[in-house]
DNA sequence: CTAGGGTTAG
């Protein structure tokens, strides 16, 4: 590095000295108070008053938590001068707009035209082309004209550059700023990483958008650590960043989720006396709101309120996106209202973000009034929304709407429906055991359109299909699947396969969905086959039961776990303890957390979200570690409770019903209770008595009651 | 693109 660079700020670089003088692991804001601005700042933007909220919340805890009572906050000390790490003035473009009247063009009309058609690689025609059209120097406003021309031929204007160079012409850092965003838009991070490092040793001087350009582009090109340490290395090259590096980096700190150090960078630069601005805002709570941190989020709000920023839509969208994510839908629909009665207008984003919450959290309500708003407002709408708005209909089952707004997407002009527009009505459909309507958009209008089904189109219809037991339509939907997406074919939809196995009615049934299985995973066919056979211990199905779930995504295991247990239990032709087996399984990695609770006046399993075989499976489980609690003379509560759940329609009712059959088949004391919904008791004496009965617990009975 | 930074979908 050039020394003569060497600046008085050297020590001053923010990662490296990213050490906080607070404890990071308790949020460095105050539980926001009330949601009031404090009315005496409101006039006011001198350093101190801007500082007295932050050294009230920063200072105020610190002592309190004990490990950080001596240690001084350096930055925040209005003795001492506090260093610099943001500039307040942005960076000034020198360069007014240019008059428009490069002489190049007049000259010379077809030049661009030219030099664009000349082969990157030949360098001595680029070169003698310029020569000839500029037999003296080119104006500053001909080299920004020709550089923002050459915008998307970095090679081309790299070369402009050497060109300039050559001809003695004085280079400037504007010159050199465009020829970086050139290579960004084309992501050649190394001839930018190059570019830019020549500028530090040998000139010119690098600027706030040199490097924020850089940061930008580093991100643009996954080279995080880069754009770190581009950032660094400003201050020892004495140039103090500006808002928009600023923001530039807290992005970078954002998608690393880095919270500390964005929060640390903010705080400082607000110790200076920054005023953050939208932008800053929006990228904070991005990253607040992807870190579910609803303080931080609701401590931005109180920051903006404090500086009597009004959030504009972009910050509005980011913080309902946030809280949506977070779990809280009230936070979130008052923002949305907040915004419409502060006269920002909600756009394409907001709508998306609101309505996908109303999904999420079954507001139909709200949807519908909204809804209703965006018609009267004449609120945008975009493919997007659409398709998120469709989604929401599948979530809220409002099919007629969503029919009607699908309609509504074939007749417009600019938002046709997509493959992603027909997954979701597929999806819809076969939530709703429309697998005729859903065949139709899958072979007959996505053709008509030429759209590309994905495999979620596929998995959809065949789990329907399997429910429904057409097992020559799934198969028939699987060899579709296999033929136009065989590279996608995943575990979800061997899962939905296997689904369909544990109801097939015959073996020839049972033989075509196996063929398919064989396709679509061998690895899963061999663990049926190893389950089917007698001879195979407990030890080889647990390792081949470990390869296939170690091979699945997560959201998945769980119901693999079911349905394989579904199939033992209710096709013929397995060995008895299985399902038991694949029980244990499932537990030992960790598939069914939570089923069991033991209370002093109660003790309860909860069967609510397994599948009809897994729950026998658990509630057998169950059973035998009363009897095990009993063996071991622990203390028992005096009742004990089955959960089953209710359901008014026949999906939801299966499983209360099926194991309400299996209890009383088995001639067990547990009764429906009537207090709570959904969930079957029995008495301790009761219970105790039925279970010696069944030879499950084999101590003596009555000498414990 | 008009020298630099921000937000949406199973």
């Amino acid at each position: 590095m050039n020394p003569s660079m060497a600046p008085p700020l050297s020590t001053l670089s923010p990662s490296t000295m990213a050490v906080s003088h607070f404890p990071l692991s308790k949020p460095f804001y105050p539980k926001p108070t009330s949601s009031t601005s404090s009315p005496s700042l409101q006039c006011h933007s001198s350093i101190s008053e801007q500082l007295r909220p932050l050294s009230l919340s920063l200072l105020k805890d610190t002592p309190a938590h004990g490990e950080s009572a001596h240690s001084k906050p350096t930055w925040l000390n209005p003795t001492k001068s506090k260093p610099n790490v943001i500039s307040l003035v942005r960076h000034r473009k020198t360069k007014p707009t240019s008059n428009g009247n490069p002489q190049s063009l007049l000259l010379n009309p077809t030049l661009l035209q030219t030099l664009v058609s000349i082969p990157d690689s030949d360098k001595y025609l680029f070169f003698s082309t310029l020569t000839e059209a500029f037999p003296s120097p080119p104006s500053d406003d001909d080299v920004l004209f020709l550089l923002n021309s050459l915008y998307r031929h970095p090679k081309k204007s790299i070369l402009l550059l050497e060109w300039l160079k050559e001809s003695s012409f004085q280079l400037e850092t504007i010159f050199y700023n465009l020829v970086l965003k050139s290579l960004r838009n084309t992501r050649q991070w190394d001839q930018i990483d190059r570019i830019a490092s020549d500028m530090l040793h040998h000139g010119p001087q690098p600027d706030n958008i040199t490097f924020s350009t850089v940061i930008s582009a580093a991100h643009k090109c996954q080279r995080f650590e880069k754009a770190i340490e581009w950032f660094d290395m400003m201050y020892s090259a004495g140039v103090i960043p500006d808002e928009v590096t600023f923001s530039a980096i807290l992005k970078v700190y954002a998608i690393l989720g880095k919270k500390e150090e964005a929060i640390i960078l903010y705080e400082r630069g607000r110790a200076t006396g920054w005023k953050p601005d939208h932008v800053a805002f929006s990228v904070l709570g991005k990253l607040f709101g992807d870190a579910g941190d609803q303080d931080g989020m609701l401590y931005m709000r109180d920051e903006m309120k404090r500086l009597n920023i009004v959030p504009n839509v972009v910050v509005y969208n980011t913080l309902i996106n946030g809280f949506g994510r977070a779990g809280r839908p009230n936070i979130a629909k008052e923002l949305f209202e907040e915004m419409c009665k502060l006269g920002v207008n909600p756009d394409e984003r907001t709508l998306t973000a609101i309505f996908k919450i109303y999904g999420k959290y079954k507001r139909t309500h709200d949807a519908m009034d909204v809804w209703a708003r965006m018609k009267e407002n004449r609120w945008p709408m975009d493919q997007i929304l659409y398709n998120t708005i469709l989604t929401m209909c599948a979530d809220l089952g409002m099919e007629s709407e969503a029919e009607k707004i699908f309609e509504e997407m074939k007749q417009s002009y600019k938002c046709l429906p997509d493959k992603w527009t027909y997954s979701v009505m597929i999806k819809l459909y076969c939530r709703r055991s429309k697998s005729d309507c859903a065949w139709k958009l899958l072979f007959e209008e996505m053709p008509q359109r030429n759209l590309q089904p994905d495999v979620t189109c596929y998995t959809s219809l065949i789990d329907c299909l399997g429910k429904e037991g057409r097992v020559d339509d799934v198969v028939a939907a699987f060899e579709s699947a296999m033929e136009t997406v065989p590279s996608q074919i995943d575990d979800q939809l061997c899962c939905c396969l296997l689904s369909t196995m544990a109801r097939c009615k015959d073996e020839m049934q049972m033989n075509a969905i196996l063929a398919c299985i064989e396709k679509a995973s061998p690895m899963l066919h061999s663990l049926i086959c190893m389950l089917w056979n007698e001879s195979i211990g407990f030890d080889e199905i647990k390792k081949s039961f470990r390869e296939l779930l170690s091979k699945a995504p997560i959201n998945v295991r769980r119901p693999y776990c079911n349905c394989l247990i579904d199939m033992c239990t209710f096709r013929p032709g397995f060995p008895s303890d299985r399902p038991r087996e694949l029980f244990h399984l499932g537990n030992i990695y960790g598939l069914y957390q939570g089923l069991q609770t033991q209370r002093l006046s109660e003790w309860s399993v909860d069967l609510r979200r397994l599948s009809l075989g897994a729950a026998r499976a658990a509630l057998d489980d169950w059973l035998e570690s009363v009897a095990e609690a009993v063996e071991d003379s622990e203390r028992l509560p005096p009742q004990f409770r089955i959960f089953t759940g209710y359901g008014l329609d026949r999906f939801k009712s299966a499983l209360p019903n099926y194991l309400e059959g299996y209890l009383s088949d088995a001639g067990a004391p547990f009764h429906k209770s009537e207090k709570m919904a959904g969930s079957f008791v029995a008495e301790k004496a009761d219970l105790l008595q039925w279970l010696h009965g069944q030879g499950i617990l084999t101590v003596d009975v009555s000498e414990i009651l």
